[in-house]
DNA sequence: GTCGTAGTACTACGGCTCGTAGTACTACAG
DNA sequence: CTGTAGTACTACGAGCCGTAGTACTACGAC
């Protein structure tokens, strides 16, 4: 398993696209997707589409003379893969956890509480 | 709040020898810590240690005519910081929290549990 | 059948970070 | 006064990333 690579600013900008729809997109479309806010050359945002595939983080299938790209993960499990990878990184993960822990706000001790009980049940 | 830098390979490595340790290093003690494991220029570590100080991850003071450094934060501050820094990069942080905690190990789930009801009770 | 358009692949370049280190200067010990 | 440890400053090459141009291809419209 490769170290979680953290993404760029524009990389990850594709990414949140392309997680915000189902069934992935073409280039175009993430082009017109980001016109609205950023003045992107249209190859610009190939080349991120083609280095993010090459980096794993999207598969792409042919769809007619184009590509359709799809993330390979969740949004979810590509943030969870990142606080892992930070976990790892230290020898002594239950200290970390337990800092990580009390770091949290107070809905969320809630809302990790409740995920942990429907864990316990597996 | 600036975001959670990433450190490099051997600005780790130098901030490791420096969390083992209590009060801190000379820059002359980091070097001949890390003498048996890399062949390092002695500079290079004063370079990093210098990098290190000027990121914020260290504190330095006077000590006789060398620095002393000091790391800021311990290490699990550091890595709770770099976990909170990926949750924070998502809109819902709620999911990514919840796919996270079915992440992590067994023993892991049992330690959180501990350190959430610790946590209640303030 | 040719012409524009959308698509691809490939190449490029400048900025920043990081590993790595040299050089030049200073201050204290013997 | 000379070596040694220390500092500050500068440097350079690799790699990543934002950004984009160019050259070529295939398909639809006329």
């Amino acid at each position: 398993m490769g170290d979680v690579k953290g993404l760029g600013e524009l990389e990850r900008t594709v990414m949140e696209v392309l997680w915000h729809r189902d069934n992935g997109a073409t280039a175009r479309e993430v082009s017109r997707a980001l016109a609205d806010d950023r003045d992107l050359a249209h190859t610009t945002v190939m080349t991120v589409l083609d280095r993010l595939a090459k980096k794993g983080f999207l598969v792409r299938e042919r769809e007619g003379r184009a590509w359709r790209y799809r993330p390979i993960a969740t949004k979810e499990a590509y943030v969870a893969e990142l606080m892992l990878g930070a976990l790892n990184m230290t020898g002594d993960r239950d200290a970390a956890l337990a800092h990580f822990a009390r770091s949290v706000s107070g809905d969320e001790v809630e809302l990790l509480r409740r995920v942990l009980d429907e864990v316990e049940g597996t």
